[in-house]
DNA sequence: CTGCTATTAGTACCAGGTATTAAGTTCTTT
DNA sequence: AAAGAACTTAATACCTGGTACTAATAGCAG
């Protein structure tokens, strides 16, 4: 369980970085020290105390603006007829463009456009199985994307091909044909 | 300078809003109050201490955190050959699937796949314009996803045909060929 | 003046530390 | 095996920004 100071060190390290909210007090059952080893080796270490840091991760944040939430659907659903078509909206924000040119970055279109595809399908499981897309004309930073996105087929096998047209304005900025696999419990992505 | 209770209270509220940092000292000075007053006001508004508030600031940004890695590359960059081939690694986390089933999201994939398709491109400026993409088998939380990339052929127009196949261990997860447009200033999503 | 709310004061206590001094405990290295 | 250095633990005083509670006072309406 006890292993060297500089190993030790090492892990204190990984360990706080990737939990910065840990205090010494659990720290030292982690590694068996006494709270005292734990703070000698956050001295020489220069790792602040647990409040410290806790302020400067906040901190950080305040400076952020609204991060791509990669875990919901991207966009705001705006219309959703299950089985049948959607819509939703994007406000293209900078953490969406490339620093560079403030151009929309690739992926963050497609995974509105996906999003909304796997949304449209009425059952517990829905995965992409396959997507035809292109981008027919560059998105740039403030630009606000509506996707719509039809069912274009239900088929018997579990499969459902849906089209989603993506528009700034009147033109159309992304089109894509989606292959969903759909199921109750379990496979594919 | 000093206002009533009920006008005070509103203002304390707002003004913790916009600064969660700030202590109750300061606050009995910013409204010539005694300390105690301010307590008393944050706990008839139910408002915690300045670092209760903090942790939860702080937290918030943990959530986003891992997703702001959207803006760049997705996954590690472990090998890359300027206009020849590169290699990304990404780790599935508990960000990148469905908490229902925990199978990774289409998008995650598209998007290392992306990303490494256009980092790979020798140029200031590279946009994908078009990508038909297949996911063979669902990726799980947990999993480690290798993406590999390749250019295809670099044609004269200034695009660019790159394929990319992702791996988890010796099964193919995911492929995809893109075409990639480049370009020294300008144009083109 | 009485009564009521609002405000202020004071004290004890807490978490999660810092800072310092001192006393072990190991590991080497001779 | 003895000496020394490096490492670990202990003990104590003190700090910040509070909580929780009790009690005293201020200001004003009826």
């Amino acid at each position: 369980m006890r292993v060297p100071k500089k190993e030790r060190q090492r892990l204190l390290q990984e360990t706080i970085e990737h939990n910065p909210f840990i205090k010494d007090e659990e720290l030292s059952k982690q590694f068996s020290v006494s709270i005292q080893t734990i703070r000698l080796d956050r001295m020489e270490l220069k790792i602040p105390e647990v409040r410290e840091r806790i302020k400067h991760v906040a901190s950080e944040h305040l400076d952020e603006v609204k991060s791509l939430s990669m875990s919901e659907v991207i966009g705001d659903m705006i219309d959703l007829k299950l089985d049948d078509s959607a819509i939703s909206v994007l406000d293209i924000e900078k953490e969406h463009v490339f620093s560079r040119n403030e151009i929309a970055r690739g992926h963050v279109l497609f995974a509105q456009a996906n999003s909304l595809a796997v949304a449209l399908i009425n059952d517990e499981l829905a995965l992409t199985t396959k997507a035809d897309i292109r981008f027919s004309r560059q998105v740039h930073l403030g630009e606000r994307v509506v996707a719509k996105a039809r069912v274009l087929k239900l088929r018997g096998d579990g499969r459902t091909d849906v089209t989603v047209e993506s528009y700034v304005g009147e033109e159309c900025v992304f089109d894509g044909d989606f292959t969903i696999y759909r199921r109750s419990e379990e496979e594919q992505a």
